[in-house]
DNA sequence: CAGTGAGCGAGCTTCCGCTTGACTT
């Protein structure tokens, strides 16, 4: 602590990360003291805003509760120092970061200076120390717009749903279009209508000069409509004398894609490794904090010189000049503002690295990655052989594909765009040497009934490229963005089996037709997000009453706006003003006019009593209601029921929204106790002699299910309660040694501790179990705050921000 | 927290974009 020479206290450098703060230390030697900010340092306060609307929309910030201590210390160095040197990013958000800074340290223009650099190298950094510059006021004025601007659409928006659909949900300019884009692609999908057609593909086999026989697999390119369009072509196929009519050659070129960024590492971790997009942010940055990696959080597909110059080192040595090709990459994507290098390794000579097997999987992805994209093209050569008979109408082609140099795909191999639905595109393969004219025999045409396929459900990585695409959201704020939709239940990722298909198979073997029904499971999903009723309520609303706010190019215009302003060219506030005065508006007239949006949709009248049956979101979530409320006390009262998993108010029908009311069933008598099956909080359940049994998911349901599977299923409850109970104790009945799901712990005045690794928990006393408690209670004494964030793991956020508090009150009282 | 769904209403929720920890009953 007392390290601090004189010398260091000349010169602060703040970054806005504490990994990048030890590399550049190392880089600038002993004159100058590294520390990082963390990012911003201070907000918009909550209250009313933090936006003076009446006084030209003056911000309010104030220093966020978990910076605290970081400015408080960054104040005192920046004290001490004689210049200070704001080093954040060069883009919006880093410049205000700086401007944010230099206000809150009450720093001067004499003594701080502004740097800026792209890479963490040493000759970029040494370059910025000699070429400082000022504050960009302008280009801090259009992030200050942009922070506003999102304050007032997401604080204005989002009550205007508390009151018009349920509390607690949430608007934004980045989040509700993603839900938009969700919801509308399961319309997409729930009114595609499958076209069947006849994909025919043929075995054939060939006889060479030497008496060879080779196969080769050739399809046709045309699809039949009919059954009886495909029976008569291959009719036609018997005995038909086939050869080759033709034979073209041509010369294909593969180029590798460009170094990772945010976005696109996601996408590539997600094909290949089966990350989540969170996961595949929280491994890179272990690679980046412990120096492996670049930063992650980045639009920039640029690699600096030291790294191109590593990367053409490693090819020429390992594969020789033929593979080396540098090249410069330019993003595409809309919004890039490329304050960082792409995600590169740090040390291109290490194709390996340490750490868990998630770290070593990705670096392993990044190096490839990046090494491919300074690598020579693959070179392949494409034969398209026809095949055709007299008597048949069609002709067949076979494709092949020969590798003629390699090139990067030496050691990167793409995947693919699309996200692999069952459309199985062969492998073109090798094919034999072929001339015009060489007689062909077919050993196997067959024809199969194909659908066309549904719009694709978007999965977390499919997601973030399609956000990218349109310009919305930021290398930071993908992953974050997909959790915020899921926590407020707009979206869940979920598994949908399949279901099944039937479908026609003829064949012609030997000269005779087979024709035969089929089934196939189809549209089955693993991990793919799906919207919620709310969530499409929710959308419906916004897109009702804001259409202007969540059009997919609202984004891209307001980032127009925000350059103009970075030139110098409009005045932010005035800019905010023009947007807000209709907008607030909008929100005014919304307020008044619309009605309470609860998805209602009338199914019908119950044919029993003829009572009309309804769907809407209740208070508890999407629910069937059956007759209707009055005042009238001689009129009964309505019945309710939950809608199910897997069922939604947009597609259930009438006779599965009343067989909800046939619950909770009696299934009759268990050990003289009733057996009553039903659907609560937590899902279907199975209730007798006064406990609980939750039915075993996707495998019992609630309307289906029989006495004996519900005895089953308490005798395994039973079962799982006895095992659960490990040890008591007569002298004190409150200590229970017991079976969780972490393994044994002691439960204790409805707490629960920790049994140390080493120990039985059969063998252990009264008096261990005291010890145990005694100790376990001075841990969570101390740490009592955080331990509430662990007990609710939804409102974490919440908690975690009231638990700081707690303790930043508690440390401002200590002293 | 497991048979919910009336109605009143205090006090709360909420945005996007920079950062990294703290958690494991």
């Amino acid at each position: 602590m007392a390290k601090k020479s004189s010398a260091s206290e000349k010169n602060l450098v703040i970054v806005e990360s504490p990994a990048k703060a030890k590399t550049i230390e190392k880089f600038l030697g002993k004159d100058f003291l590294v520390k990082s900010s963390y990012g911003h340092i201070r907000d918009l306060a909550k209250k009313d805003y933090g936006v003076d609307v009446a006084n030209n929309y003056k911000p309010h910030y104030v220093v966020s509760d978990d910076k605290k201590e970081v400015v408080k210390e960054l104040k005192k160095l920046a004290k001490d120092a004689e210049t200070v040197w704001l080093a954040s990013d060069e883009d919006r958000e880093g410049e205000a970061i700086a401007w944010h800074l230099y206000e809150e340290l009450g720093l001067t223009p004499e003594n701080t200076k502004r740097i800026v650099f792209h890479e963490i190298t040493k000759p970029a950094i040494l370059k910025a120390v000699e070429n400082p510059r000022d504050i960009n006021i302008n280009l801090v004025n259009a992030q200050q717009a942009r922070r506003v601007l999102d304050r007032l659409v997401g604080f204005e928006l989002s009550p205007v749903l508390w009151k018009k659909v349920k509390p607690s949900l949430s608007a934004g300019r980045v989040q509700s279009v993603t839900v938009r884009l969700i919801v509308e692609r399961e319309r997409e999908i729930f009114a595609f209508k499958p076209e069947s057609s006849y994909r025919v593909t043929a075995v054939f086999t060939i006889t060479n000069d030497d008496g060879k026989i080779t196969e080769i697999k050739a399809e046709l390119p045309k699809r039949f409509k009919s059954p009886e369009e495909t029976t008569s072509f291959l009719e036609s196929c018997k005995g038909a004398n086939f050869s080759v009519s033709d034979v073209s050659k041509k010369p294909l070129k593969k180029s590798p894609a460009a170094p990772f960024t945010t976005s696109t590492l996601q996408q590539e971790a997600s094909r290949k490794l089966g990350f989540s997009v969170g996961q595949t942010m929280s491994v890179a940055q272990k690679l980046y904090e412990g120096g492996k990696i670049t930063y992650m959080r980045t639009d920039s597909v640029n690699l600096s010189d030291t790294a191109l110059k590593m990367a053409s080192e490693q090819i020429t040595s390992n594969m020789g000049e033929a593979y080396l090709k540098i090249r410069k990459y330019h993003t595409k994507s809309k919004g890039a503002q490329e304050a960082h290098e792409a995600i590169r390794p740090t040390d291109l000579s290490k194709p390996g690295v340490s750490g868990s097997q998630q770290e070593q999987k990705l670096y392993d992805l990044i190096w490839k990655r990046t090494i491919a994209s300074q690598m020579s093209d693959a070179q392949l050569e494409k034969t398209t052989v026809q095949i055709k008979a007299d008597g048949v109408k069609e002709h067949f082609v076979a494709n092949g594909e020969v590798i003629k140099f390699d090139g990067f795909l030496k050691v990167y191999l793409q995947s693919s765009e699309n996200e692999g639905d069952n459309d199985e595109e062969e492998d073109a393969g090798l094919l034999p040497p072929m001339k015009v004219g060489d007689k062909l025999s077919y050993n196997v045409i067959e024809a199969r009934e194909r659908w066309s396929q549904k719009p694709p459900r978007y999965s977390e990585a499919s997601l973030v490229k399609k956000l990218e695409d349109l310009g919305i959201g930021r290398p930071s704020t993908y992953a974050p963005t997909i959790s915020t939709i899921q926590n407020r239940g707009y979206v869940v990722k979920e598994e949908r089996e399949g279901i099944k298909r039937n479908y026609r198979y003829i064949a012609l073997k030997d000269d005779a037709l087979v024709s035969q029904e089929k089934t196939e499971i189809s549209g089955a999903e693993r991990n793919k997000l799906f919207p919620t009723d709310i969530g499409m309520v929710v959308n419906d609303f916004l897109m009702k009453y804001f259409p202007n706010i969540f059009s997919y190019d609202f984004t891209a215009k307001v980032e127009m706006e925000f350059d103009e302003i970075s030139m110098g060219k409009v005045v932010w506030n005035e800019s905010i003003d023009e947007f807000y005065q209709s907008f607030h508006q909008q929100v005014e007239e919304t307020l008044e006019n619309s009605e309470r949006n609860t998805g209602e949709r009338q199914l019908g009248n119950d044919p029993k009593t003829g009572k009309p049956v309804l769907v809407k979101i209740g208070r508890y979530g999407p629910m069937a209601q059956m007759g209707e409320s009055s005042d009238d006390e001689e009129v009964e009262k309505p019945k309710f029921a939950s809608l199910q998993k897997g069922q939604h108010l947009e597609t259930i029908t009438l006779e599965q929204a009343l067989r909800l009311f046939d619950l909770p069933r009696d299934l009759g008598l268990f050990e003289d106790k009733k057996v009553v099956v039903g659907i609560g909080r937590f899902g279907p359940y199975v209730r007798h002699d006064g406990k609980f049994v939750s039915l075993k998911k996707g495998i019992d349901d609630p309307l289906e299910i029989e006495l004996d599977r519900a005895i089953e299923l308490i005798k395994e409850k039973r079962k799982a309660d006895k095992e659960k109970h490990i040890k008591s104790f007569e002298e004190d009945p409150e200590i229970q040694v017991l079976n969780g799901r972490f393994g044994p712990y002691i439960s204790y005045q409805k707490k629960n501790y920790k049994i140390p690794k080493d120990t039985d928990p059969k063998a252990l006393t009264l008096e261990d179990c005291q010890k145990l408690i005694k100790e376990g209670g001075k841990k969570t004494g101390k740490k009592a705050p955080a331990k509430k964030t662990a007990a609710k793991k939804t409102s974490a956020k919440k908690t975690s921000t009231k638990a700081t508090k707690k303790t930043a009150a508690k440390k401002a009282t200590k002293k």
